[in-house]
DNA sequence: TATTGTTATACTCTATAACTATA
DNA sequence: TATAGTTATAGAGTATAACAATA
C-alpha cells in the first residue's frame, strides 16, 4: 500500500493547470494594459522605462538599456523624450563626465501614482463581480503567483 | 457583535490583492511571452493574428482587424505577410466577392502546437519549483483567474 | 451610393554602424 | 586604447487618406 501521509506528492503540476494557467494570466495582463495605459499619451516602452527609472533610482543610461533589454541608442531616445515631457532629468557624474545619470521628477511622480490608480481600479471593479469564494482563492494564490513572477519579497 | 454567518462579507475585494495581483500578473505575462516567441521568427502581431485566425476558423479581414485592435490597411499587410510564409490563404467569397476570408493551413497548425507546447514546458517547469501547496492554491484559484480575464467556458 | 479591401505615404520605434568625449 | 553615450541611417510596424472593385 501507499504510504498514508504523502511525502512527495507528484513532482509535476496537475496536466490542465500549466495550459490554463498560460492563458488566463496572459489575457488578463492584455486586458490590464489596456485599460490604463492609452490615456497618457506615452508609448508602452515609455512607460516602462519610467516605471524603472522611479524603481531603481539615479541610474546610468548604459544599465538602464540593459535593464529594459534595449540597445544604448534606443535608451538615448526614450530618455531624451522622457526628459523633452519633463518626467526625467539627466544628470552627468561628477568624477567620470562619461556617465549620465537619470532620475525621475516630481511630475514623474504624480504621473505614476494616477497610472497605478487607474489600473487598480480596474481591476478593483473586476475584482469585485467575482464571489467572496473566488476572490479567498485569488487570496491563497497569490504567494505563488508572486513566486512565479519573480516578485521580489 | 457582529453576525456570525457573515451574509455579504465586504463587496470590496482586500486591499492588499488588487496591486499585488497586478504586479504579479503583468510580470508573469512578460515572463511568459519572453520564452517562446522569439524562436519562431514571426513578431508579436504576426503571431497574435495567427492565433486568432486558428480560433475563429475562416475569417474576414476586417473582422480580423477588428479582434486585434488594428486598422484595415494593417491587417492587409499582417495577412499578406503570413500568407507568404504559407501559414494562411486568402479565400474569396463566391457569393460577395468583395469580401476576403482567411484560415490557417497545416503548417501553421504545426508550428502553433510547437509554440503553444514550448510555453507550457517552461510554465511547467517553474509550476514545478512551486511547493505542493503553491500548487494546489493555484488549481483552487484558476475558475477565478479565467473569470477575471474573460476566458470563455 | 455604400462597403470591402488595397495602395500610397508618413510617423514611430528599434537596431547597427560610425562618431564624440572622456578616461 | 577602452568606455559611455550620441548621432546617422535603415528596417519593421502601424496609421490616415485616397483608391479600386463589387454590391
Amino acid at each position: 500500500m501507499a504510504p498514508t501521509a504523502a511525502p512527495e506528492p507528484a513532482p509535476e503540476p496537475a496536466p490542465e493547470l500549466t495550459p490554463r494557467l498560460r492563458l488566463a494570466t496572459l489575457r488578463l495582463a492584455r486586458l490590464l494594459r489596456q485599460h490604463a495605459d492609452p490615456e497618457t499619451g506615452l508609448s508602452q516602452s515609455l512607460l516602462s522605462t519610467l516605471g524603472t527609472v522611479a524603481r531603481c533610482g539615479p541610474v546610468t543610461l548604459g544599465r538602464l538599456a540593459e535593464l529594459e533589454r534595449v540597445q544604448p541608442p534606443s535608451m538615448t531616445r526614450i530618455v531624451t523624450q522622457l526628459e523633452e515631457r519633463g518626467l526625467v532629468v539627466r544628470e552627468v557624474d561628477a568624477l567620470d563626465r562619461r556617465v549620465a545619470r537619470v532620475r525621475t521628477t516630481p511630475a514623474a511622480g504624480r504621473l505614476i501614482v494616477g497610472l497605478r490608480t487607474r489600473k487598480n481600479e480596474y481591476l478593483a471593479a473586476r475584482l469585485a463581480e467575482l464571489t467572496v469564494g473566488e476572490r479567498r482563492a485569488l487570496e491563497a494564490a497569490l504567494p505563488a503567483l508572486e513566486h512565479l513572477a519573480g516578485v521580489p519579497g
